[in-house]
DNA sequence: CAGTGAGCGAGCTTCCGCTTGACTT
């Protein structure tokens, strides 16, 4: 008989079962095992009649939810049950936060045990941790769940009555929620902003100065006025905000004062040097990670959080999902080492830093992310490569830099005078560059990023005269608010309390899926939907898209949890009675009509801008018509102004635009605006000609730079350059879905494809040039084995003789034979293959491979709405075989 | 690929937070 000991994660499992005793069987649950039923098929038929079952919650009977095992968590539950059945003890390890207990309460409830059970925790994963742990085991902490299911219960609440009405009002397939929403208003919030935004200018002058070296300088002030700049203007209205004391220089003002001053004496009138030190940034969370791996390596939140967890599995570093910014001794210590042996004493922070969490609601139940182990491996020793090292790079150089010294910086200032006009010139010198050898923190302002570069200046003092060798006028612009990116609205949700650091990634996802954003070369640009469902929740239920709704709900939690609140009067107040939810979704059913809120209005849109079933739409009068016109798909609220709506809407009143008249046929050419974009047309269609020539406008060409030789280029491709010298094949070049390419038809051996370069005009570009396209390695994935050199090659195939490689891919390492992949097993180092290893690897897949063709004809998706751009959730059920014979193979292999 | 903006009506869509596994090269 042995001690079952459950915990959330199998790599959690794996590295604890090694400070355990040798009888201690260690299993993971997979996170939750337990959830109200997610849609209608999960429900069961013994409720499925009853009004509440859609929420999965009886609100009749104090809330009491129905709780079902998820499909994907069925098979882990029936293997939980088994594994009791020969253990005498039962102990939950599970994380020591909210979701944690709550697990370890639901793996009671469905485990029923008979036998003794304990609650263990502990927060770091050493011997002495778990010893201690073990010893001073605790009882499941009710209230505690509570909490959880209280947080629960409201979540389902908002969601499941909220999308609902907006599937009646607005469109269906919609969602709202107590994240998502406010997510999107601060989408849509700043998206107005920009709207409303008038953009000012204003003109200064930059002076190059020499005085034993050179350096520049900026006006200030003019006759001991502040001479006016970016800050000085209104967002809203483009001029200076009112209250102001500047000066305003428009280019004609600035051209006169630069002759005026040009040839005048300079004086350096003041000189001021200012130290400053500055802190490392604590160790990364996993908000701050994928803030910083956006900015720096540009990976989304999604494969940051894919990649941290390869390394986590791998054992590089501690656990990804995290919002302590807490270190162990342990790393400490080997963080203070690593700064010692790299960069020497000089550079170690004099005092062990330790940091405390700041963000609203963390739970704190992991470490910070870092380098996992007691010595950190350097980046090099590692041999890891790709996105996996880029980011241990990250990871290592944040997590070594908090045990840094604070660098030292001066900052100089310099004032100069020419007859009334004061200058400026700012100098940074690094005294000591401490942490800053290590690691800088990005910027989402690429701008800012400037201010950790050292501008030297001359030794200069007061009263020295240094010479003008250049002055000029310069214009500036002032520019709108920027949208936010993956990073900056994590790091706002985040600093509000919004979120969890296992959903991060996953709130960005939802908001794309839902369609209410597109993310636009790395901004989050919010849809025309996004728009008209945040009107419709801002006015009818303001508290909820209200940020602190959440933190208000996480004070509540709190106290539930502590025992001074109580969790069903705080539901039912939220839910139940005439100022509950319920209620009031109910009264605003009535309410608001559809029309309205399908309707989102632009202040300086005379045209009305619809959701409908097919995507958004401009609505306007001409006379006493109502036209209507499909805004392209991609195009977001960013994208339309007045002059778009009137050519959409002229477009059907009058007609589409004539280019011209094709000069061949004869047939006039139009140009059009589609669901997919601009696009011109050869010809009517008619009757007899249901379909005629159409093309699309590649990019940098727009109806108003269309030419009519360019209209009828587009409308004769694909053109044909000439023969290829060597083979005879044909070259063609033409625009495909990737944009415009050349192809060169090699006869039996296929097409041979290449995308044209910016550059290239696939309306002009010659058969020499193609021919230089075409001599060029294929970029792109599928060709990384011809890029790529293999990592290893283990020989022959004895069945064909066709070479068996290892390679490196995006998803990590694995063997090539023929057209067979395969990973490598996780631990598994490239020195210590073998080809028979390999063989044996290649033997389970092959077979496998076979068996797999006949299961995916059962998920044909249901997905049949149209237009919502759902990716549909992939939960097929695992084909157990493969898997499970590899998985007991490395595990024998290890042990 | 290049439209539509309304209807007979069944049954369904949807939340947030824990986890990994399927694919792919």
């Amino acid at each position: 008989m042995s001690t079952l000991v459950i915990v959330e994660s199998p790599t959690k499992a794996r590295t604890i079962r090694n400070y355990l005793p040798r009888d201690f069987r260690v299993e993971a649950s997979m996170g939750h095992v337990r959830d109200l039923p997610q849609s209608a098929t999960d429900i069961p038929a013994n409720v499925k009649g009853e009004k509440w079952a859609q929420l999965g919650v009886n609100v009749e009977s104090d809330f009491e939810p129905l709780y079902v095992i998820p499909k994907d968590k069925k098979k882990i539950v029936t293997q939980l049950k088994e594994a009791l059945k020969s253990a005498d003890e039962l102990v939950l390890a599970t994380d020591e936060d909210r979701e944690g207990e709550s697990i370890s309460w639901h793996l009671l409830q469905l485990l029923q045990p008979k036998v003794p059970v304990k609650r263990m925790v502990f927060h770091e994963i050493t011997q002495d941790a778990i010893r201690k742990a073990l010893k001073d085991c605790r009882t499941v902490d009710e209230q505690l769940v509570r909490a959880q299911e209280t947080r629960r219960i409201l979540d389902r609440l908002v969601g499941y009555t909220l999308s609902p009405l907006l599937w009646k009002k607005i469109a269906k397939g919609l969602s709202a929620g107590r994240v998502q929403s406010v997510a999107v208003r601060l989408l849509v919030n700043r998206e107005r902003q920009r709207r409303a935004f008038r953009q000012g200018s204003y003109w200064d002058l930059k002076a190059t100065l020499e005085a034993k070296g050179e350096f520049e300088a900026k006006l200030t002030a003019l006759a001991g006025t502040k001479v006016a700049n970016g800050s000085d203007f209104d967002p809203d209205t483009g001029q200076i905000a009112a209250g102001r004391n500047v000066v305003l220089l428009n280019e004609t003002q600035a051209r006169e004062l630069l002759e005026r001053l040009t040839g005048k004496p300079w004086t350096v009138t003041d000189l001021e040097e200012r130290p400053t030190t500055r802190k490392p940034a604590p160790p990364f969370t996993t908000s701050t990670l994928q803030q910083e791996s956006n900015r720096k390596l540009r990976l989304s939140a999604r494969d940051t959080m894919r990649v941290a967890q390869n390394l986590y599995e791998q054992g590089y570093i501690t656990y990804m999902r995290t919002d302590s910014v807490h270190l162990s001794e342990q790393a400490i210590a080997a963080a203070r080492s690593c700064v010692e042996q790299m960069y020497g004493k000089n550079y170690l922070s004099p005092q062990p830093r330790q940091y405390s969490t700041k963000s609203k609601g963390a739970q704190e139940a992991h470490e910070a992310i870092r380098p996992a182990g007691s010595s950190f491996r350097t980046p090099k020793e590692t041999g890891l490569s790709g996105r996996e090292f880029d980011l241990y790079d990250l990871i290592w150089k944040r997590t070594v830099a908090t045990q840094m010294a604070d660098s030292r910086q001066t900052q100089v200032i310099v004032q100069l005078q020419v007859e009334d006009a004061g200058f400026r010139s700012s100098g940074k010198r690094i005294d000591f560059p401490g942490f800053l050898r290590a690691y800088v923190e990005g910027y989402d302002d690429p701008e800012a990023a400037l201010e950790d570069r050292e501008v030297i200046l001359p030794p200069l003092k007061k009263g020295d005269r240094p010479d003008c060798k250049n002055l000029e006028a310069i214009g500036h612009e002032t520019q709108p608010p920027a949208r936010y990116t993956e990073a900056s609205l994590v790091k706002t949700l985040e600093s509000e309390g919004i979120g969890r650091p296992s959903t991060y990634a996953s709130i960005i996802g939802t908001i794309v899926d839902r369609g209410y954003a597109q993310i636009v070369s790395n901004a989050l640009v919010p849809t025309f939907t996004a728009f008209a469902v945040t009107a419709l929740l801002e006015q009818h239920f303001p508290d909820l898209v209200d940020p602190s709704f959440t933190s208000k709900m996480e004070q509540t939690l709190d106290d539930i949890a502590t025992g001074e609140a109580a969790w069903l009067p705080y539901l039912r107040k939220f839910y139940s009675g005439d100022a509950g939810l319920e209620t009031l979704v109910k009264a605003r059913e009535s309410q608001i009509e559809a029309n309205v809120a399908r309707t989102v209005a632009f202040d300086d849109l005379e045209a009305k801008v619809r959701i409908g079933s097919y995507g958004p739409y401009i609505e306007a009068q001409n006379g006493s018509d109502t036209v209507t016109a499909s805004i392209p798909k991609d195009w977001t609220p960013a994208d339309l102004d007045a002059e778009l709506v009137e050519k959409l809407l002229k477009q059907k009143t009058e007609g589409p635009d004539k280019v011209g008249i094709h000069p061949e046929t004869g047939e006039p050419i139009y140009v059009k605006i589609g669901p997919h974009g601009p696009y011109v047309q050869l010809g009517e269609k008619t009757e007899d000609k249901p379909k005629p020539k159409q093309a699309s406008l590649p990019k940098g060409v727009t109806p108003d730079n269309l030419t009519l030789e360019t209209a009828v280029g587009l409308l004769s491709l694909p053109r044909l350059l000439g023969t290829h010298p060597a083979t005879g094949g044909k070259i063609q070049a033409s625009i495909g879905p990737y944009g415009p390419y050349v192809v060169h038809d090699q006869g039996k051996e296929g097409k041979d494809y290449r995308s044209l370069k910016s550059t290239d005009n696939v309306l002009t570009v010659t058969l020499e040039r193609a021919l230089e396209i075409l001599a060029e390695p294929k970029k792109g994935r599928r060709t990384s084995s011809k890029s790529k050199p293999a990592l290893r090659e283990l020989g022959a195939h004895p069945g064909d003789g066709e070479p068996v490689n290892i390679f490196e891919g995006p998803y990590g390492l694995y063997v090539k034979h023929g057209k067979t992949n395969v990973g490598l097993p996780e631990g598994q180092k490239v020195e210590d293959m073998t080809l028979d290893k390999a063989l044996e690897l290649l033997a389970s897949k092959e077979s496998s491979a076979k068996k797999s063709t006949t299961r995916k004809s059962t998920k044909a998706s249901a997905n049949g709405n149209g237009k919502a751009a759902t990716t549909a959730k992939k939960k097929t059920a695992s084909s157990s075989t493969r898997k499970t014979t590899t998985a007991s193979k490395s595990k024998t292999k290890s042990s």
